[in-house]
RNA sequence: GCGACUAUUGUAUAACGGCUAUUACGCCGGUUUGUGGUACCGGAAAUCUGGGUUCGAUUCCCAGUAGUCGCCCCA
């Protein structure tokens, strides 16, 4: 045999999830359903699949990301399919094909993954899994503070101290009109060269200041996108819902950080947009958003002429997990995915006795796995010790003529006798106390 | 698409250009142990690929490949 075996390396940019990796991806999953069900939110999915349509028909401002970041393909009955590379069209095609049975307001989550191709780096993969969150319909103001509210949620139900990130806000009204007070003409560059401010030097930035704003303006304008101040909203006076939701969060006991270079990428919001940063001890951003999101109006467009706007944000999984794993924020239980007992045959004969006593057990709603291996007793009572079982019962002989069995609990060594159905009050107490 | 860096058992690592390539964890087997946790003994397991320099290359050089981290872009 001297042929060329397969690598075993998944494929470039994606995961495989060991059940050790898979216990956390699932703690991180069932953390954010639970949030989005504490304030309402409905799950919805739908296939990784879409007609490659529904991105390119977003307009020429997103060519770069169809044609060079998306995985797209021709199936075999010459259609162009696209692995989604993210939720808001498909959220958007499903609800103008229903808009007429659907009442607003909406809460809407979903935890799709989604596919983009490029390199991969810290934080950014080719398959991620995102938490989505959108409101659609309602009152402006008050769905805006409520789907911040939420984002602020989920990173307390991660157990998050609120000293340890930021909720930068800003509005994309009041960054058009402070362009343009400044003497910007070209809003969607200008946007694209804010965005950038806190990732460039300063002198670096300034310089390209000077291509969206006359240069006489770069010194000043470069001050107010440093002012972290209401009054330079007050001083754009446009009639803004911005201070209504920073102040609606306060209330709520929410502090947000209004920073007025937040930009964010894609040229479909229209009103409040926000993104979450980790700190560092000096209160300051570090790292790549956690979460982001905003306003966009008439999200339907190009399905009809009924307008749906709303607000939404989107998280990742694999900057949350980096920034997770990087606190100490994973709970030791999430890692143990052994099952509550171990049932342990002396040899290979007893196996299928084993397993009768095993099914017996579970059905007392207790996890129960069974060692088959071929190991000597003590190798499997060392392993499953390990493995972080809680209970082992070793079948041998006299418990298989008798039908009396003896559980072990591993922790506090206590033993108890009896049958397997006089045993499983035992070990669920011992376990309810963990 | 552009750039920087890295490549040694399953994982993490060590080795002035020179003995049989180090150590730890994990894995396999054994002894000890109160029905496991401890301790001890033993075993399998590696220099990415192809060239070059050299008496001799894991080590130096070149190319390829792969990975990591940046840039671009950010859903």
């Amino acid at each position: 045999m001297s042929d060329k075996k397969l690598s075993t390396d998944s494929y470039k940019g994606v995961r495989d999830f060991y059940p050790a990796d898979m216990a956390v991806q699932k703690y991180i999953f069932e953390t954010w359903t639970k949030t989005a069900e504490s304030f309402g939110f409905e799950r919805y999915d739908a296939s990784i699949l879409e007609p490659a349509d529904l991105y390119k028909a977003k307009g020429a401002e997103n060519e770069e990301l169809v044609n060079e970041q998306t995985y797209t393909f021709t199936d075999r009955g010459g259609r162009e399919v696209t692995l989604r590379p993210e939720m808001t069209p498909t959220v958007a095609r499903m609800i103008a094909g229903k808009q007429r049975e659907l009442a607003l307001p909406l809460r809407w989550y979903s935890i799709p993954n989604l596919f983009r191709y490029e390199r991969p780096q810290k934080g950014r993969l080719r398959e991620h899994w995102q938490f989505n969150c959108d409101i659609f319909g309602g009152d402006e103001i008050t769905a805006d503070i409520e789907l911040i509210a939420l984002a602020y949620q989920t990173m307390i139900n991660f157990g998050v101290n609120p000293q340890k990130f930021i909720i930068k806000i800003n509005h994309r009204t009041f960054l058009r009109e402070l362009l343009r007070k400044n003497g910007s003409n070209d809003i969607i560059s200008a946007t694209r060269v804010i965005d950038r401010m806190d990732k460039l030097p300063v002198e670096e930035f300034k310089e390209l200041l000077k291509e969206v704003v006359p240069e006489n303006n770069v010194e000043k304008f470069y001050t107010e996108l440093n002012q972290a101040d209401k009054s330079l909203i007050d001083s754009v006076d446009t009639n803004l819902s911005l201070m209504r939701v920073i102040d609606g969060l306060r209330e709520l006991g929410i502090e947000t950080a209004f920073s007025p270079s937040l930009a964010r990428g894609f040229d479909y919001y229209t009103g409040t947009i926000f993104e979450v940063f980790e700190v560092d001890q000096g209160g300051n951003p570090t790292g790549r958003a956690m979460l982001g999101g905003g306003r966009y109006d008439n999200l339907t467009m190009m399905f009809s002429n009924e307008p749906v706007s709303g607000i939404g944000f989107g998280m990742g999984d694999v900057t949350l997990r980096d920034f997770l794993e990087e606190n100490n924020l994973i709970p030791e239980r999430v890692r143990s995915t052994t099952a509550t007992v171990t049932v342990i045959p002396e040899t290979i004969e007893q196996n299928l006795p084993a397993e009768k006593i095993a099914s017996e057990i579970r059905q007392a709603g207790i996890s129960v796995a069974t060692d088959i291996g071929s190991q000597k007793t003590d190798k499997k009572k060392a392993r499953a010790s390990d493995r972080g079982t809680k209970f082992i019962i070793v079948i041998g002989e006299t418990e298989i003529t008798s039908g009396i069995i003896t559980v072990k609990n591993l922790k506090t060594s206590e033993e108890k006798s009896g049958t397997p159905s006089e045993l499983t009050d035992f070990i669920k107490q011992n376990t309810s106390v963990n």
